[in-house]
DNA sequence: CTCTGTGCAAACTCTTTGCACTACC
DNA sequence: GGTAGTGCAAAGAGTTTGCACAGAG
């Protein structure tokens, strides 16, 4: 725990036991979690935490570069700390979001392209699964 | 526009004039436009068109191959016509959207990915462009 | 003690839905 | 003429905002 105030603390942020909730949470996890997930995975420890307070920590992690944002679902955001950069598969089928690590792509960890300068990169693939398509032949 | 019929009619979707003139639209320009300005744009011809329309005929047109939804604005949808993939870049300065080819990259092409099938591929890529880099020198 | 963060509720925006009317085929 | 598409209005969902109170430094 005492690493995570180091982390707040060093980048200026006010340390509340609501943060460093949302923190434990997403550190504790290799999912991504909608913020509606993170609020509910919250109330145990915090009965009164309300949506709002999880959608601002959240905003204020992203622009620390703490967390970052997935948007491979169309209609809602969800979260992951930010560690190695990677991107994202999403099954049409069972809705899983799953890890893609992408190496053998140089072209993709370059920081500039056709001359604008890339800040920020994601990768968000669509299709169906392993697990699924496993199940899809049984069936 | 007799080419814009036949592609509905091999598609076995009804022509409408709404539709013929979605089409129309997307295809004469190269910009990714949301609903909001397909429903603009349509006005001039379609004094009557609703958005609920405009929606119901991207989601058509989405099924059917011929457009492509792209998220690279975090709360709102734009599209093009599906031509040769490419990946987009979004100016967080002037919000401008730039395609982007990736040919250097054979590992974007791939159907398959540790094990999963790839259906779809987004790049969506952020941050300042070639033209907004110029000015910010100039200031 | 001061200033920022939180919780609550209302507001906002994009998108979807239900229904009657229209118009393709 | 029958079925599918359109327009309209209302509903829905995710997210943001304003404000009073609570709590961190």
């Amino acid at each position: 725990m005492e690493k995570k105030v180091d982390l707040l603390k060093q980048k200026k942020i006010r340390i509340t036991p609501q943060r460093l909730g949302i923190l434990d949470i997403l550190e504790k996890t290799n999912e991504h979690l909608t913020v509606e997930e993170l609020y509910d995975r919250m109330k145990p420890k915090f009965p009164a935490i309300s949506l709002a307070t999880v959608y601002s920590v959240l905003e204020l992690y992203k622009k620390n570069g703490i967390v970052v944002e997935i948007r491979i679902m169309l209609d809602r955001a969800c979260f992951e700390i930010r560690l190695d950069h990677h991107h994202h598969f999403y099954c049409k089928t069972c809705g899983k979001i799953i890890d893609i690590d992408l190496h053998p792509c140089p072209a993709l960890k370059k920081e500039e392209v056709e001359g604008h300068t890339i800040e920020e990169l994601h990768g968000y693939f669509y299709g169906v699964c392993r697990d699924c398509k496993k199940k899809d032949n049984i069936l």
